[in-house]
DNA sequence: AATGAATGAGCCTTCATTCAT
DNA sequence: GATGAATGAAGGCTCATTCAT
């Protein structure tokens, strides 16, 4: 019954699995067991193939972020030189269709979150140094719709904004009747609201700015 | 020697190191021997006093949930014939409260995170009836603030922006330098946003339909 | 099937039947599944009782070696201030008497050879400690047999000739057709043996003494 | 870029790691994936070459004994007609130069003795034979020391005598501060030791022998 | 009312061996 | 001649649960 494959390929085929378990079950919950079992292979084949539970967990990160990041550009797919508005028009959409690609890519949304509220710290790292990426282009985003005088705390609360609202819009979709446009809805949605957020917040700003001005000039 | 204990207090007792154990690790994580240990008692008390694991983690969720209503109610402590921007800045403050109450209930919020995101089904319908009241009352004030022509879909995603900053601006505090005015801060801005997100939300309903209203005077 | 034991009984069941195993076949090819099959326990008993497969080894040598000190004590039973002689006598008979008590002891000879052949380093400071105080009375005595100008290094040449001897007396015995009374027969070899030995070193030294005294004189 | 192997150097290549990892581990702690790693080659290779880890067990044994006895010859180098004492301080050394070439061939000795304190029964036959030839020669030396009315229980009981302080003799080593002349001064003591020893007994020897005759004569 | 003792099921991992190439 | 891939069996250990007391 023994069958001799690639190797590379019986990889890729734990590593779908994996994937797949660890997304919907998290690392602590995911058995070698039910991962092989998906796969198709032995046991032992993690431990042959990735040394441990663990090495597997990271390689699976390594795998389904590659991935990703090929399909749905964490830059939104629009050019830098784009306006504010666009630009992060583009970042939400492209934020929600990786979450809303359920069958393949959601997972990585769900073990995102998983190490957020229960860390295993294997993918601190990992996690960090793509959350730094993506943070830098709204970031960027942001501080052109804020104009030139908001604070570090300015751009950071409005990532913030953002962010939460594509993070957690898909997790009450039960709640609605969203259906094959959700994406489109939803990113429509948050695209315009936070828009209008930050506009008031730079008008906030600018008049902060003149009070200063004001003070200093009637001192 | 053996203390007498009343029996409700002994109940108490691992209802307390139950939830805190249940908010650091979740409920698979969570071990009958740490719970026990912390609440010095014997590993069979569980089974004893709630039937199971399950048991006493459906008895934590509510024990822990009565503490938190009453320490800060779902309607953020605001009347509610007050008006809508009142209304929304105290059930924003009140959940932000919560989650910062990390000694006491911010344990509640990471055990409906964990649910949100690996769900035991175990809470299914508790959590559900909580979110359920939680949203009347944010869709009370939303309505008030998005006026009367907006659709369900409308107050739905609102509700959504607002609830999903509240629920991760804790999540990303690292990032800043908030400290002790952290949850100031962060109402006021999430208030701010979000009134500016809905009356331009608002003001283009009312052009929805005007729009209406003049293909219906049209026709 | 569940029988109530009281505890104490079983554990010390698990102790007799681990230091069989341990003894016959060493820690590292000793398994829990044979230990609790002999003791006739449950394969998780070892964890309960005794933490780990560590822990059993370490809590069986302190019980094997309390019983050990107990009926043949270290001392060889022989008042302290005997001549020489008879002192090296008893503490050569102790130490063969406890390798040949098969059934009950010869386990734990067989315990010390393996960590000093192949050690797991598990019981480093154990064997260290009972070996220093063994190593004690062999030197005292080995002192008075080889006279006041005896320096450190012939007191451990010949305690390392005594103890070797008692150490593989046994490990010959299939070489020879000694029978019951094998500790007799070996016990009095290896006294008149190494008497005949240390005389003859304490001549040697003596006459060391005086080529220096000699020298001395001469100079 | 395969580089084309002898197959007769790759086995002595296995061979010599294999000898290392039995000689620090023993057989059953020894992995084929560590004996394969230092002598850099595939796991497969051991069952491949040799059979299985037995079958490489006991080439193991073949090879380095064969190499010790060209090293250091059974009969210590002394002719046979030498006088007894020579003979004597001839295999005492030889016997304890093999032990303290610890690069090499201390291994070997390590083997033996764990097959003396935990046997796996592979070598049984190749370790007795080798037992045997070394005992001729000791026995041989003993018996003319001992003079001709030794009984065979007198030279078992010197063989084990002799052969034990040579066994045992390293493993005492750090007890005492002896390094680069370490076996000559302990070939010294022992050869002193065990002639002192053996002399005495041959006295005893001719008293039980006068004992007889006298008897005999008295009848 | 409460507990210490005991257990069965399951988990991750290791390892000698086999097989197709 | 030699190897990478794959596996079944077993090992130590954890844990929720049960039971006699």
């Amino acid at each position: 019954m023994r069958i001799r494959k690639d190797g590379e390929e019986t990889r890729k085929r734990i590593l779908c699995a994996a994937f797949q378990v660890f997304g919907e079950r998290g690392y602590r919950d995911a058995t070698h067991a039910e991962i092989c079992h998906r796969a198709g292979v032995n046991t032992a084949a993690i431990n042959y193939h990735f040394g441990s539970k663990n090495g597997l967990y990271q390689a699976t990160w390594d795998y389904a972020t590659a991935r990703a990041d090929a399909l749905y550009p964490l830059d939104g797919g629009v050019r830098a030189d784009a306006p504010g508005e666009e630009r992060l028009a583009g970042l939400v959409r492209a934020m929600l269709q990786r979450r809303a690609d359920e069958e393949q890519l959601g997972h990585l949304h769900s073990i995102r979150m998983m190490e957020l509220v229960n860390p295993t710290g294997l993918l601190d790292d990992a996690i960090a140094a793509w959350h730094e990426t993506s943070r830098r282009h709204f970031l960027a985003a942001i501080r052109d719709l804020l104009g030139p005088d908001a604070t570090q705390t300015d751009l950071d609360l409005c990532e913030m904004s953002v962010v939460s609202q594509c993070i957690m819009a898909f997790k009450r979709k039960r709640a609605w009747a969203l259906k094959a446009d959700a994406v489109d809805v939803l990113a429509s949605h948050i695209v315009g609201f936070c828009l209008a957020g930050m506009a008031s917040l730079r008008a906030e700003i600018r008049q902060r700015g003149d009070g200063v001005v004001r003070k200093l000039a009637g001192a």
